[in-house]
DNA sequence: CTTTCTGCAAAAGGTTTGCAGTTAG
DNA sequence: CTAACTGCAAACCTTTTGCAGAAAG
């Protein structure tokens, strides 16, 4: 399966900016891969506990501001949870569409509406550096 | 002043919807007009606090999350404070630019882009009902 | 070996709840 | 007057900090 391999991409990553690969960082990768939704960092401790894997909540912390950090994950505002990138580099700024019923997510990048918000932007005399932006709706499973 | 105003527009509201226009109301309103950047709720108390008009923090809680319901006021999740909404209705998701230097906020609207935005959506099978936007950058005054 | 990382204990902060008393309409 | 609202106390949940021991490279 494809998880097993994002996970080793991520993995690299951290190796390759002088990171070290702990067993920690390795489960929290694995939940957030596990997780169909955005997972809180408590949520992710109650992943790993029901397989034996416990983890301190402040190790949870930190791991995900450094998977945060170095763009492997990101903090979902509407829902407050952090979900696993799963988009590579330089597409401009990643959003997310989040299912307001079954909580399915899926992340993407547009060019093309990252310029036409910046225009937007700088009509209001800003300089815009990151767009978070985020849509609530109703998935193709949930639409009755 | 329009501060005024645009109070006494938010304080109709209210009535027009069957909610009581109390003291505790009115100042947390006036508490964000005059406020330059998005305010916590102990932030607001500390405002007030300044003016001799305290109020218990639950109160200020609840009060905002009237005004959020009725769309008097907004929530900015990317510096987790609260701004007085600043626009009509009709005219498209609300939106926010925020200063990283000063905190500086403007509220705008855009059809257009909601548009191209649900349209984004919906080729990943989204029905989107709802575009929340944050945009960080430099506003002018900030720009060297 | 040495630097980085983790766990623990504790504190600090933010948010919510239930209830009794007050107030707007 | 009565329903709606506020204040208080307390609980609850989330996040952060400092430090001592463990582990990766």
């Amino acid at each position: 399966m494809g998880t097993m391999v994002q996970i080793q991409e991520a993995l690299e990553v951290l190796r390759s900016k002088g990171y070290k690969v702990t067993e920690p960082r390795r489960r929290v990768l694995k939940a957030l891969a596990e997780a169909e939704q955005p997972v809180s960092p408590y949520e992710i401790q109650e992943m790993l506990g029901r397989k034996g894997e416990y983890l301190n909540h402040v190790t949870i912390y930190r791991v995900l501001d450094l998977l945060c950090d170095l763009n492997l994950a990101h903090k979902v505002l509407l829902r407050g949870g952090f979900v696993k990138c799963t988009l590579g580099k330089g597409e401009g700024c990643h959003r997310f569409v989040v299912c307001r019923e079954c909580g399915t997510l899926k992340e993407y990048a547009d060019k093309a509406l990252c310029a036409e918000e910046s225009e937007m932007a700088r009509d209001l005399g800003f300089r815009t550096e990151q767009h978070f932006s985020e849509f609530s709706g109703v998935c193709s499973k949930c639409q009755g």
